[in-house]
DNA sequence: ATTTGTGGATGACGAATGTCACATGACGTC
DNA sequence: GACGTCATGTGACATTCGTCATCCACAAAT
């Protein structure tokens, strides 16, 4: 019997998933958290042999969550099941250790497959992702993802250099470079790039 | 036996749901649909009571859907399921007819009873957007919506004139008060804002 | 002790943006 | 036909943005 912990903080789609496991005969959905926090927690506790987790949650995040067990459950396997074929996640998750990266656009039914095949000691990526292109390296710097990802919500220069305590001057620099490097025409666009291959 | 209909582009949520319904003794999923257009098509070959869909989906939304269902089948009842608490959305499905709007925040044991509320002829509307101030009207034009659209995008000003064929002064004209009526401080905090409310 | 690198600042310039007042023409209404 | 009004344009102006060359301070490397 495949112990199995879900962190989802979408309601809807935590319960229903625990519904479909749970009519696997070889599976059984031992917690359910909302946010990587408390999988935490219930991991100590249950011990899961798998852990299914979004990404993007509150309190603490699937990658966070996955780094964190690598470190206090190295036994558990995580497997991602996001939305978000980004290129910068699925890198960030493998060098969590994580042993599968699905998304939630594939069909339901991979994944108690999945499970199990990661369960023995497998790995399982979304075949969209295992391919190609996706290794691009984030060609950001700190202060350029701090400055584009605050431009991006529509702050002019002055405002994000008071945040960010720089001259005015120095944050139109750094966002100059962020959009030469991503090939922009200007912040709006180099802000969508970014965030879209999950760079911010 | 409730005939249900469920139309959700993330397979993962589709299948979930549908497994997750099969095992109530009353509800029945005869039909699965991953975009609008698929859904309608079932439902005029299934005739389901009830019909359950998200919103953003490709080739014909959620809310597109409710509007053509009220139109050929009138009897089947709607429920909107969505990540989204957005006035904009709810509104315009509240004037599509549809009969339930959940967010995926709610636990997924909701679902249920749900359906067979709405197929009693009662309405369910979550209740973070069945109280006050989520009767915001959206003050933009089309012309604005647009314009803010392509902004929000990253175009500029003169892009945004030749996709619409106009000239560029009109663009900035409506760019302007767009920022102007959403309180903004530029396009991109106008855009922010706009898709936020569910207005683009 | 000099070189090199790095993070940040400055100043200047042209281009894009935001604002406003006003013009034009199409359409409906009285 | 005179009158609003609605969509679109125009021109002018101040501000913000994007770019680039250059400079400064400090730390690490040699």
């Amino acid at each position: 019997m495949i112990k199995v912990l879900i962190a989802e903080d979408q309601g809807m789609l935590l319960g229903a998933l625990a519904a479909m496991l749970e009519l696997e005969e070889d599976l059984s959905v031992v917690a359910r958290a909302s946010n990587g926090k408390e999988a935490l927690k219930l991991a100590a506790e249950f011990n899961p042999d798998v852990v299914v987790t979004d990404i993007e949650m509150p309190a603490m995040t699937g990658l966070e969550l996955a780094a964190a067990l690598k470190d206090k459950n190295p036994a558990t396997r995580v497997i991602i099941v996001t939305t978000f074929a980004r290129p910068g996640y699925l890198r960030r998750a493998l060098d969590a250790g994580v042993k599968g990266y699905l998304l939630k656009d594939a069909p339901a039914e991979q994944l108690a497959n999945a499970i199990r095949k990661v369960h023995q000691g497998g790995k399982v990526i979304a075949p969209e992702l295992a391919t190609e292109a996706w290794d691009t390296e984030d060609p950001l710097n700190e202060r350029e993802r701090q400055v584009l990802r605050l431009a991006g919500d529509g702050l002019t220069s002055a405002d994000i250099a008071k945040q960010l305590f720089l001259s005015e001057g120095t944050v139109r620099n750094y966002l100059s470079e962020a959009i030469g490097k991503l090939g922009a025409g200007n912040r709006i666009e180099a802000a969508r790039i970014a965030r879209q291959k999950g760079w911010l």
